[in-house]
DNA sequence: CTGTTAGCGCATTCAA
DNA sequence: TTGAATGCGCTAACAG
């Protein structure tokens, strides 16, 4: 493997000084033309590039900052990542990307490694994990340390920080509603174990706009799906109760499209039997047939509002920075897995 | 923003040097247990972690990867860069993904970034925008630079580095004789404009597998998806042509996927009426319905052989390196989209 | 057992 | 117009 070229191998070259070469290179008035012409010509034709290491170590930043999800395939973090890029980029940033892959200690040394002057803010959504173990040290640690943190969509209520959420109780209740406007009766919910905080959220919007209708709440209409084990056949299980559910909505959308497999092989047709909706504007939503009407979360609104906030905190001169937490509304998209109004 | 505590600032708590910090932070013998102690409980009190700036600087080496890819919504790229990242970690290394979103310009800077000093080699699939361009000079600069290149999937051929391709003709050539041996008489195919390498191999098998049960090619039955215009549109045209299609094969899932829904919209059930297949086994296809058959490129894998490749040339001492392309072999997985064998 | 020194690559202040 | 010296944070060889 080649050795890079550096300053010091140029400063040779010509026989001149480091801070010569430097300065010649930054087109310097304090360098002669023709000092600054050969050099830089020599530069060029090696294709010199400063070393970033070296940079960020001296100006003490970096000009990237750093993300860590938990999963890649959902749309809708891909979404916010785009829409950090975006503004990202705008300002002179660039920005690095991490998977957590839901797991509690990937995510503590993908913080570790971020947190060692690599980045100059950390952009986090927790996972499940972290949220059922209930361990945030490591979050701790990183504010401890004067790194800035945004934590959004999953995050952390004890935790002191920038935060972006979705409003996932006013999704939960539109979704509803929207079931209920449309004439179901029996309105199931798939959602997530108690531990999933946003999934708890949208289930507490199901339950507003049951309450809010006086429609009684049916536990065995509220399936927490545990995906260790066989989806399908947990949702098989709302086909057999004697108050068959007209109307399903989903926490996600891949509860969603597994849901309309179920009560497809049910003989039941969506939306005619039974409608259903779905959470996060993802491809699944776009390219299932029927297409889903789900709840969008706006993800690249989103990863915007987070950058902003960032790069507002790591710009910041301020002693006692003070934190905010932005709330993203979410938008019914109307397609064709629920009846048309009645 | 606090600033991070440094060697230095425990050195002058104690009235140490700061090598004397540095080698009881390491535990080092040659320090007494007596000033270990307190110097390990001060920095775990203060949170204490090197910065790894000034690490990598010394090392000349980061144990960090750059990974650059055209999108990160396609299941495919997920399942590499998790191939990619089981292997980095077990080894060691970190991993920073970087998204080109299918733009010339952002693939180059991506690489500008990583390029300097930040990651000891760099795993990359080329943006369509550069397939098309044909300017190629920020590998060579990196090449030139002697940072380890891997490329996957997307490949230039004129670049000399390892790499990683799906067994693309194959792929197609198995997609295209499963759709022959359950009947299909007229088989079209949704590919990509000429300059998507991929797209084009893909084809190759396709026209191979006609060619070889001495069907004659049919150019109306060739669809080159121009993503610019609306998709459902070009598709369509098929069902107009007198030898309407029985079977289609798509170069990717999002095709096939909307191809199944203008198959609908015509009347015409999948799979009775018409069969289809898809390449890349993502969400899609498994969420659809039906679920789609399709081509699976073991995406996981690839990232595996892909990391290798590029650990092996990091570690290389060689100065004549060999480069190696390496050709992973597909699968058809069999699902819903098509009719069981005659 | 502890400290001094040098060096990784760069930019910058100050001196020549 | 050029160069020497300093420091960013850290480690390691070497001296004491």
């Amino acid at each position: 493997m080649k050795k890079k070229i550096t300053l010091k191998k140029i400063a040779k070259e010509f026989d001149v000084s480091i801070s010569t070469v430097s300065k010649a290179l930054k087109d310097s008035h304090e360098i002669s033309e023709e000092v600054k012409e050969k050099i830089q010509a020599f530069a060029k034709y090696y294709h010199y590039k400063p070393n970033s290491l070296a940079l960020n170590l001296r100006n003490q930043k970096t000009k990237t900052i750093g993300i860590i999800i938990p999963q890649i395939v959902h749309h809708f973090f891909t979404k916010v990542i785009s829409g950090i890029e975006k503004i990202a980029n705008e300002k002179g940033y660039n920005v690095m990307i991490c998977m957590s892959n839901e797991s509690y200690e990937k995510e503590v040394l993908n913080m570790d490694m971020l947190a060692n002057g690599i980045v100059d803010g950390i952009i986090v959504s927790v996972t499940k994990e972290t949220e059922e173990k209930g361990d945030y040290s490591h979050f701790k640690d990183l504010i401890y340390n004067g790194i800035p943190l945004v934590m959004f969509d999953r995050v952390i209520k004890e935790i002191k920080c920038n935060k972006v959420l979705t409003n996932d109780i006013d999704g939960g209740y539109i979704a509803t509603k929207h079931l209920i406007n449309i004439g179901c009766k029996n309105i199931a919910i798939l959602t997530t174990p108690d531990f999933v905080t946003v999934g708890n959220l949208r289930k507490e919007g199901y339950v507003n706009a049951l309450n809010k209708h006086q429609i009684t709440i049916d536990e065995n209409l509220i399936i927490k799906v545990n995906e260790k084990q066989d989806i399908e056949n947990q949702i098989k299980k709302l086909f057999t109760l004697k108050n068959s559910p007209d109307g399903i909505f989903a926490v996600n959308e891949i509860y969603a499209a597994i849901a309309m497999k179920v009560a497809n092989k049910k003989g039941l047709k969506v939306p005619d039997d039974i409608s259903v909706i779905g959470f996060t504007d993802g491809l699944i939503s776009q390219y299932s047939s029927p297409s889903l009407t789900t709840v969008a979360q706006h993800g690249y609104h989103m990863g915007q509002k987070a950058i902003e906030l960032l790069l507002d905190e790591i710009n910041s001169q301020i002693t006692e920075y003070q934190y905010q937490t932005s709330i993203i509304e979410t938008d019914l998209i109307f397609r064709e897995s629920t009846k048309k109004s009645l």
